[in-house]
DNA sequence: GCGATGACTCAAG
DNA sequence: CCTTGAGCCATCG
């Protein structure tokens, strides 16, 4: 293999952003899940610093709260992630 | 390459 | 209930 589909995660952003983007719409995971995911059960901290340095519009990191149930905090405002996560837990 | 910072988590007072 | 301390990890300047 030469060269796989998709490039490789160079760093453990792309990892993040790969499990978060799997997250369905009304679901949630915490930070420690999804650095569980990623391969980190002790990536908590560095889920946060990823997304909070690496967001991006297709990743929906406002599905990604703490284990408190506390949403933790959003580049956009947590006032709108409250927002979206009550709509989406909401209606679905 | 190092130091500082942080959207984390757990435990104790 | 809220604050503090310690542990762990990655990114940035």
């Amino acid at each position: 293999m030469a060269r796989r589909a998709f490039t490789e995660p160079a760093t453990f952003c792309e990892r993040v952003f790969a499990v978060v983007r799997t997250i369905p719409s009304g679901s949630t995971l915490s930070y420690s899940e999804v650095a569980r995911l990623a391969g980190n059960p002790r990536g908590a901290r560095a889920v946060g610093a990823v997304l909070r340095t690496n967001y991006d519009p297709e990743i929906p990191c406002h599905r990604v709260i703490r284990k408190d149930g506390s949403p933790g905090g959003y580049n956009r405002g947590v006032t709108l992630k409250k927002r979206r996560l009550a709509c989406e837990a909401t209606e679905k």
